[in-house]
DNA sequence: GGCCGTCTGTACGCTCGCGCACAAAATTTG
DNA sequence: CAAATTTTGTGCGCGAGCGTACAGACGGCC
């Protein structure tokens, strides 16, 4: 347990003190891709700091459709705001790549944050990282292209991933950008063709990342130099 | 300046106790139609408490353009990230209806939250307020039509404005949507040929409500209903 | 190996909104 | 009152992406 709490980066960057206040009731648990950890508008019992995969935040409409606002791996926390701010999910929370997490009932994480400012403020510097996801996404589905977006998304995902080569349906890629499936379908052929990815039946694999980030809209970098100045340094 | 306070609903709801830690230093100013509050990624020294207008939380890309994601009126709070999580603004601030506000050194905003619990949590639910909008706008953005957004918009300035008749560009709307001009010009006259406003070079006048609400996508709704959740009861 | 379900490539008409351009109307300025 | 500026109405071609549909390709399962 003490090995893994290093694998997230918002607990490693934590003291032993301010640790102890929640270690006691961290609990592991694997994340399985479509597992929904919180629903929109639910009360949030459960807060996960991951260690490996991916989780998206969605926002959800009347009519169904769903769009992705925010993206969070293991430099951060899912729920987090049930110890910030409000105790309801603005948002739906949904696992996109397998990996593990380490989950805390948020009552312990709000008592742990009464207790210690610096766990506190940990706590919402990140949450600050996904208020500017929110806010640069709207900006991005309002602006950019569909084959910027999809780049921007698989930057965004390859980081996560850690490895070059993933499955991901066009399906679960539309969902995120709000568009239809065979938008994706022809972004992700005008990548191929450019040399960028290499993707066949589900099996994406990226071969130039340098080229990527060029295709990709702004919002790739803007999100990363937020987090990376929002965020303390990893040590 | 006793009075002035009753005028923001989020002032209103604190106690004595709690105001006097600011109020000392609250000074009444104007705010004008395009006057910028806080630039993008820059330091927030003050922060503003309107009691009339609206102000408009902007995000602004490399390109040149922007896409409002929250609005802000005599319910919040301008630039109280400063105060809740980070001292750099995330969006550019800017008034979109003249009105005045109270501002504060963020410096003794910040004091004062780390003073009072209920203070700060007080700003804290706003800030939720303003990250829920952002995640509205975003798939509001991605997936609603210029009509509805335009629609949407409108019922908003409408009860910032507290008046059926206002002065508006289509310059300045189109901005807000992150649409061309002449759409909006297209989408106003559909509106107009409906029966729900008239518009008179920058005139606007609302004529039914009602139909409006109809009109404009879930968004305005789910906006206003989260906010009566999450702010207190304005007694 | 054969069947079936999932995922993908692609095509076609259509709508929405862009990009641009320009004239008309109203307001401001000299 | 005339000129300049601002704001709006509108038209037209165009491209992006939607909605839908369908066939082919692949993988899993028996």
């Amino acid at each position: 347990m003490r090995n893994d709490i290093t694998r997230n980066r918002l607990l490693q960057n934590l003291d032993p003190a301010e640790l102890a206040l929640i270690e006691k009731n961290l609990k592991s648990v694997e994340m399985h891709t479509g597992d929904v950890l919180h629903s929109q508008r639910s009360r949030i019992e459960k807060v996960y700091f991951p260690l490996s995969g991916m989780v998206s935040s969605l926002m959800m409409t009347d009519e169904g459709d769903a769009i992705e606002t925010a993206a969070i791996g293991r430099e951060g926390v899912v729920g987090g705001s049930a110890a910030v701010i409000t105790d309801t999910a603005i948002t739906q929370t949904v696992v996109q790549l397998d990996g593990r997490a380490l989950a805390v009932p948020s009552s312990i994480l709000v008592e742990a944050c009464s207790k210690s400012m610096n766990f506190h403020d940990a706590m919402r510097r990140y949450e600050a990282v996904l208020t500017m996801q929110a806010n640069q996404s709207s900006a991005c589905h309002a602006l950019h292209s569909v084959a910027a977006r999809l780049c921007r998304w698989l930057l965004h995902f390859h980081d996560f991933a850690e490895t070059d080569e993933f499955s991901l349906t066009q399906e679960t890629i539309s969902h995120m950008l709000g568009v239809r499936r065979s938008s994706v379908s022809v972004a992700a052929h005008e990548l191929q063709h450019a040399g960028l990815i290499t993707y066949s039946r589900g099996r994406i694999q990226i071969l130039d990342r340098e080229g990527m980030e060029e295709c990709a809209c702004e919002c790739y970098g803007a999100v990363r130099k937020f987090m990376e100045e929002t965020l303390p340094r990893h040590h």
